[in-house]
DNA sequence: TTTCATGCAAAAGGTTTGCAACATT
DNA sequence: AATGTTGCAAACCTTTTGCATGAAA
């Protein structure tokens, strides 16, 4: 899956998609970054952010960009919806099903040509329900 | 409508307002920013940026972050949709009816005290539909 | 006059990039 | 050997913040 279009195999990229696909937490850059680390003390944050880059491209990983500032990343590339905690920022998926019909709706709607659209939901997490 | 809750109603906070009023293209910070410029030449823009967190808090425009970095902000502060321009980056409303519904399903598969959702749409504006 | 807001500049936070050395093919 | 990749550090871009000055109320 890697090995089209002259990308290498390195230790690196192996082990970041790696962390990634076993994370359920979709993660930042510098999370990811501090897992590998344990691995390849000496990797560098500019190498996770361009891999990361490289393996989106892919397909391999999907950019989550909704929301705040930072990106999250998350090792499941397949089309689904997200959750996030207002308070602890916690990203789960939301096993919804995709919305198909919405895009013709949007496209009749505005002179566009739809490609796709990003759906969040927010809301308290069970342990920041409690509290707050 | 500003002059609830201590704040005072400065040639800044007004001018701001009344850009982001007329203004449909949902501009950047720094846009505005050279907006303003041409009213009030020494703002800086950090008071714009000040500005623009107090105008969401009170509810009068509202901060857009889906999709890019970049935040964008909408003088429009009711709730609607919107379809982003994967070129240029233009940004259009999206007269959609609100999905309200969608949080109680969302909330059905998540075990999250559902808030709010946002939606956005992606695809190519009518002038990149002709280019690309 | 009180206190909120401004301008300025510096800092912060996240991400990107130039480059020489290095590793994969 | 050829060239894609890395580590490092510096640069970048947007946003935030500290502080002394200025302006609404």
């Amino acid at each position: 899956m890697l090995e089209r279009q002259n990308l290498r195999i390195t230790r690196q990229r192996r082990t970041i998609l790696k962390e990634l696909r076993k994370d359920y937490t979709h993660p930042s850059a510098d999370q990811i970054y501090d897992k590998v680390r344990q691995t390849i003390p000496r990797i560098s944050l500019g190498t996770v952010y361009r891999n990361l880059e490289v393996l989106c491209r892919l397909g391999e990983i999907q950019k989550l960009k909704l929301g705040r500032t930072k990106k999250r990343f998350d090792g499941n590339s397949d089309f689904h919806y997200h959750m996030r905690c207002l308070d602890c920022n916690r990203l789960d998926d939301a096993a919804l099903a995709p919305l198909k019909s919405i895009e013709d709706e949007a496209g009749a709607v505005t002179d566009y040509k739809v490609l796709g659209h990003r759906l969040e939901f927010v809301g308290f997490c069970p342990q920041c329900s409690i509290q707050s």
